[in-house]
DNA sequence: AGCGCTTACGTAAGCGCTTACGTAACGGTA
DNA sequence: TACCGTTACGTAAGCGCTTACGTAAGCGCT
């Protein structure tokens, strides 16, 4: 024994199995010019010691890192955890193994969780959090990232200059809005976010010029926090000041799925006495009664798609690729009731 | 420039800033033997350089890892995602990373998804999935965590002879058996799952238990692959054999979920036609309606306190930290109808 | 002034790998 | 046989950090 414990090393391998660790390095991971005994006899000592290739030494003395770093929000907010599943499972197609962190969507904080990605020279990095309308924190998080070897994919409308999947989310919020006015409904409560949002922003007008198509439309716009607990709170109180509204339009799954529970607690019927609707189609919104009707984005795939694209060179210029909505009507709209909002 | 491209290293900032790289290595980390004003002028260079420490040298230099290892049966499984966001949350607050792997529930998948975090030297491992019944798999498992420097923690009964957080399935199995048999029911089904998992055979086992406490008990055992898809399948074709039975005990949220959902469709009301009971308290089995009812376990806590405990020391035995379950009556389970099945 | 102690640095030896380069042995060709 | 191109290795130079150790300067004390 060389070294009393800890791992063994290459260096360990390489006297085992009486070769140069040179040789033991070539064989380990399958180069050619090794003779073919020679290599199995490396092998096999290795397997025998319990040999495990340190990955950091193995990255700094030259290789790749394998790993890929992903952004989000909030990984219990079931929008993100649907693409995490989606990077995840693709990751492991290609032997690589994400490390996941979070933005609590603070600009400063998504900043810091970067950098730490890039300290760790991730092969790439998957920013999948919506962007922000705030020009420097996305110009600092610009400058951080020219500055980053690897490779970076946004999914969502960002300022960084690199490879972006573009989910369409005007169109998601006027297809859901349409839908609510071909239904009959003309006021229309609209569940928002926080405007430093690109994600907030673009489905907000892709709503309101959808529904600026009909003059007779009343809409209100109610901000949150973009989280479903808040939303509830905020509709229940906006709903008492303004209780001729016949739909909620939500601008996420989240926000629909615990606006649908609220009007449940306050006795109201979804969608009976309100419709309600969601952007973005999480397992969950067709779980719930009724199964809510939403604008779907392919969460998994964007996932999948990101990492295939992060692992893509880059092209000359930064690539973007357009992510359809679509519409699915379900149980949780339906035409305006006629009769006032029964509330307490 | 001492290099012409590629991020900015140790040495740059040294060389920028005049003084030695150790030095500078010692102001960066903010260790004392380092005259203030000199530290602040290291710092500020850094900063104008854009350094970023490379966190591979830095752990194969001699410091810790920064990252810490999750293996999960599937990200997507709220059970999971939830105990996820917990460990990452804690992971935070800590300036540690967290690595996420899936074992897809399969024991070889998940040695090898070990190999790669033990290769890539975390911190710690957190192995978040049930343990396997099949003593090979953790044989092998436990050998490769012996060569592992860090920490491990099992959430679940595993046999690695490592610091362990227990839910107690056994409980949770009984609490919601007992709450039907209290109800009434008498012929109950059991969604079950792969008797390869000790979080299965715990949870069934309670159950069983429980139902044995009442003779006139009927019981059907459906195995499934413990998701939700598969358990509403399973739960109808086993519904035409057995239309006799009055209540669904579902090993998993995710199961108990579909399988409302299945009953639905079918054209069934859940309570009045059968109820449904679940174990975890997945965030959105309090979003459907009804509301599952389900043996809770604080499962984001219990990410936070995995986290905590791999940063722990290791005790001289392993740690067993019990976690109690609780039963949340919600909706979804009600007294056994009186009359038959209206099963087309 | 001389002693020892502390403080503030610099020097250099690794951490465990990869890989460019060097070299010896071998086979085939002229 | 002399020469050259392969093939199969070994040697050693890093990758970008941390840190043990060395050293010079400054301080208070006798």
């Amino acid at each position: 024994m060389t070294k009393a414990q800890g791992a063994p090393r290459l260096a360990d391998v390489a006297v085992a199995a009486g070769v140069s660790i040179a040789t033991a390095s070539r064989s380990l991971r399958g180069l050619s010019g090794v003779s073919p005994d020679v290599a199995a006899r490396v092998i096999a000592t290795a397997e025998s010691l319990g040999f495990v290739a340190n990955a950091q030494a193995r990255t700094l003395a030259g290789g790749q890192t394998s790993t890929v770093g992903l952004v989000v929000h909030q990984i219990d907010d079931p929008y993100f955890t649907e693409i995490a599943a989606g990077v995840v499972g693709a990751a492991e197609e290609h032997e690589l193994i994400v490390q996941i962190s979070q933005s609590g969507r603070d600009p400063e904080h998504e900043l810091k969780q970067i950098r730490t990605l890039a300290a760790h020279r991730a092969r790439g990095i998957i920013i999948a959090g919506s962007g922000y309308t705030d020009g420097r924190a996305e110009a600092t998080a610009r400058e951080l990232l020219t500055g980053f070897a690897g490779r970076v994919v946004v999914i969502g409308r960002h300022q960084l200059g690199v490879d972006a999947l573009l989910p369409d989310n005007v169109a998601a919020g006027g297809l859901t809005a349409s839908h609510l006015l071909e239904l009959g409904h003309r006021r229309i409560l609209i569940l928002s976010g926080p405007d430093g949002l690109t994600t907030v922003q673009d489905r907000l007008a892709g709503a309101l010029h959808a529904l600026a198509a009909d003059t007779r439309v009343d809409v209100a716009v109610v901000p949150t926090d973009f989280t479903g607990p808040d939303a509830a709170r905020q509709l229940l109180h906006s709903l008492r000041e303004r209780p001729d509204r016949t739909a909620v339009l939500a601008l996420n799954d989240a926000m629909a799925m615990w606006a649908c529970q609220a009007m449940r607690s306050a006795g109201l019927d979804v969608p009976g006495d309100v419709s309600i609707t969601g952007i973005g189609d999480v397992a969950a919104a067709s779980m719930i009664h009724p199964a809510l009707t939403t604008a779907r984005f392919p969460l998994a795939q964007l996932g999948h798609r990101a990492l295939e694209l992060v692992l893509r060179p880059a092209a000359n210029r930064p690539r973007r690729e357009p992510v359809a909505a679509e519409l699915l009507v379900r149980g949780s709209s339906g035409p305006p009731r006629t009769w006032p909002l029964p509330l307490s």
